[in-house]
DNA sequence: ATGAAAGCGCTAACAA
DNA sequence: TTGTTAGCGCTTTCAT
């Protein structure tokens, strides 16, 4: 735990200023090479590394770009192999940063903000819900929030999504088939609400606001939501939840009640998390291409950050079904 | 894209000092209240979040901790989730940076070195191999270096699972089963090819060393190794690879020469990521519990950072054997 | 109770 | 070619 050494103990050892340092350092014109290699001797024997704090200080460049998120969850975790992926031979190094300890609320704005301009040269933000402050750097959004904040997005296809996950119930031969919604600050959550009951109009059933509730993408919500909708005498005999975190808890909270899943209950979520397939039995989902999702926010933002007009500002991706042991046609 | 406000701006709307907005925003005594009031609303107003970088250069405090990586990977990203959710309800907000840019060797120390003492309070370093240089803060390292370093670690039983993958291999008949090792540079690499020659000499099998390969944990390498031991007339009729991603990149190679798997040949890797299970076929596996490691490794990280001694320095967990679909007895 | 000023480690003008 | 110096935004003595 010995001090790490600063550009003064290099300074100081190789007998220049440390503004030569500096300039050997990073490689600038204006010193005599012999000079670079006595800087670069002692660089290397005191295994000195600037820091990267004060040189983004002073530079407001640092070659970092950052992926903001409020947790590290299955679904950021899954973005962030796809940005990282997508960055993995650019120069940018990567910095993941999770900043919704205590608050909560307004993560987004206060870790944008408190990174922005100074560390990072760019970022991209995962399921932003408040995004209205100055930024000083170029910023991308992935499934970001429903508002007139006109971020360049990445997302997917969730209206189509929520399509196929209630159709697939349908067509299992359900019809009391139940909601539980994500966050409704979310365009997403908005977009698998609407094409829930697309689907469920589209087959002449209409829609029981009983069989409908909010979860918020939390498992305590999704808990007492699901408890309440199970214990009804006239209870669904399938649910979509907006999410995989969600329908795993549902799952659970089916078994606490007696009910078999898939044999009482059918249960499909949304996003295809590894948490999905890994489960017993394992989730039925739909499927949006996490990594994916990443690697375009990520090729968007370097454009961007180069200053060029991208082809398109807001990509969408397709969804997929998969059916796999968690629905059934019912009892 | 405009500029975000700084202390400066919040304290000239506000008519008092630099020095009393950054009291009154940190709750320092020695504010009257109403000026505590009036600064506040100004920066509710100018929706100013102090400078996480500028902060952390004066008060050398953060509040947050790093987690540092190559990259993100599967092995990474599910440690990230351990480490988030252990952290879920501390106080601290969470950093992961992959800097490995470019420069492949010497990520650890170069990333260490530069955030640390200024950005982060405390270090979690994934499969480092260097760390011998200097750190201001408490450093925890999951599956480290084979070297006399001697940091707090976490890690898993690596010659006991590869004991496991071995003996399955053996109890379905094998007798030729080759081994693709990992970065031999890993405490961890080494002890799996340990427990390789012990579970083939427990059996009475002789080691051949062209059945032997290097992957370096990197695809081009283990592309190459795999080739050449399939290629062979002796062929081995299963193969144990250090870990999973090596695992899955010879299973496309043995489809490319024609080798049907598990008919032709068995394959097991190592890890468990969420890339196993999915892959087709299912990959069989030795699980090592990855978020796990990245909980455990936060709470002794907490317990440095509070100065306290914890009851153990150095954290082992245990592997499980999980048969997929890539193995079966030899045709 | 408040403010002036020093300084964290570094980079970039500008001087020498 | 090299060194001196002024900040970057913030916190923290130390005066007032």
């Amino acid at each position: 735990m010995s001090r790490r050494p600063t550009i003064m103990d290099v300074a100081a050892a190789a007998g220049v200023s440390v503004a030569t340092v500096s300039k050997a350092v990073n490689g600038r014109y204006g010193v005599a090479s012999e000079t670079v290699d006595r800087v670069l001797a002692v660089v290397a024997d005191l295994g000195y590394e600037s820091s990267l704090i004060a040189s983004s200080m002073r530079s407001r460049r640092t070659g970092v770009i950052g992926v903001l998120v409020a947790d590290f969850e299955p679904f950021s975790a899954e973005i962030l192999k796809g940005v990282g992926q997508a960055l993995s031979d650019s120069r940018y190094d990567l910095l993941a940063y999770a900043g919704s300890r205590g608050a909560a609320e307004g993560w987004e704005r206060r870790s944008l903000s408190r990174l922005s301009g100074t560390l990072i040269d760019g970022a991209i933000m995962v399921t932003p819900t408040v995004v209205n402050v100055g930024t000083e750097v170029p910023v991308v959004a992935i499934d970001p929030h429903t508002g007139p904040a006109d971020l360049p997005t990445v997302e997917s296809d969730s209206y189509g999504g929520a399509l196929q996950a209630t159709r697939h119930l349908i067509e299992l031969g359900h019809s009391r088939i139940g909601f539980i919604a994500g966050r409704r600050d979310l365009r997403s959550s908005i977009a698998r609400d609407a094409g829930y009951r697309r689907a469920l109009a589209d087959a002449g059933i209409s829609v029981d606001p009983g069989l409908v509730g909010s979860g918020s993408y939390r498992q305590d919500a999704v808990r007492v939501a699901a408890l309440e909708m199970l214990r009804r005498t006239d209870r669904p005999t399938a649910i979509f939840a907006a999410n995989d975190i969600s329908a795993l808890e549902i799952v659970k909270v089916a078994g606490e009640l007696g009910l078999d899943v898939p044999g009482h209950l059918s249960i499909i979520g949304f996003d295809d998390v590894p948490e999905a397939a890994k489960a017993t039995p394992a989730l039925s989902t739909v499927r949006q291409p996490m990594q994916t999702l990443g690697a375009e926010a990520a090729r968007l933002l370097l454009t961007l950050m180069q200053g060029e007009v991208p082809p398109s500002t807001h990509i969408a991706l397709p969804t997929r079904l998969v059916p796999r042991d968690t629905t059934a046609p019912p009892a």
